[in-house]
DNA sequence: ATGTAAATGAAAACGCTTCTCATTACTATT
DNA sequence: AATAGTAATGAGAAGCGTTTTCATTTACAT
């Protein structure tokens, strides 16, 4: 991934969306929220709207450059479109975000959609739980 | 479900709650918005207003009468708690909800966030697709 | 019937996201 | 390199679903 994907998108090449995707790309962290990036923008010294922020990344996601993620209800998770498909397991507690693949789950969520007589196009799979750092803390 | 089951839940018997449960349970319909529920009231000639239908709604959700879902990102979408646990599937056409379950991927969700060290609390699957109807409807 | 705490409706506030619009920055062309 | 033309930006307003506030009403135990 790298700024040359931004023009392959047909998107100008412009400061805030080079940062933007910097931010995704060298961020130890893989899922963000719009605040998120926006906050780290900042700490960088990098003036930029959290308007536009919201504008690129949802660019991004028509680009295919990232997909937008409803863990829970109130806000979008970003994050760069880099790997094959997964799924999300999600601590309660600490908010942290695992990923899994299960590749006899997307099998049987293609066979149901099927049955159903649905020509599927998407799917969320979402495992909430308490991690294992916050089982150990008090209950 | 009666409206015994809202004492029972401790909650007052009050004409808001008993119109609201009535509504969710005598429509053929199972997946209702706030607004669903809201606008059925009204076209009852019921002068119940918006924020006690939220207010009773997440009453409902508390004592276990009713779960809440977010199928798309943008709102809540409420639904009776009769019959055991299932998944939904949805059609981005036309809206349509549908149910299913199965036995094996519910199995393999619980093994996956033992082996993630996780302590599960609940899930979330949504499969989405093009109805069969909808299908038929020119592409 | 009466008292008291809980529930209600209307409107305001809320948090996240999108829109508006005047200004600025790209890019192609000269 | 200067210019023109179009797309992108930032600030703030607006939008939307939902929650909160608060004065009034209601349920229910006495
Ligand atoms: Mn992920
Ligand atoms: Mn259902
Ligand atoms: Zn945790
Ligand atoms: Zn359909």
């Amino acid at each position: 991934m790298e700024s040359s994907d931004i023009k392959k998108a047909g998107l100008k090449l412009t400061l805030p969306r080079v940062k933007i995707l910097e931010i995704l790309e060298k961020s130890e962290r893989r899922h963000f929220s719009a605040e998120d990036v926006y906050r780290n923008l900042i700490d960088e010294g990098e003036e930029i709207g959290l308007a536009t922020v919201y504008r690129v990344l949802t660019q991004f996601e028509s680009a295919g450059l990232v997909s937008r993620h409803h863990f829970d209800s109130g806000h979008s998770v970003f994050e760069l479109n880099q790997g094959a498909h997964h799924d999300h397991i999600l601590c309660v507690r600490c908010g942290k975000v695992d990923e899994f693949v299960d590749e006899t789950i997307e099998k049987l969520q293609h066979d149901i959609a099927e049955r159903a007589g649905y020509q599927m196009t998407d799917h969320v799979l979402y495992i909430y739980g308490i991690c294992a750092d916050c089982q150990k803390d008090t209950g």
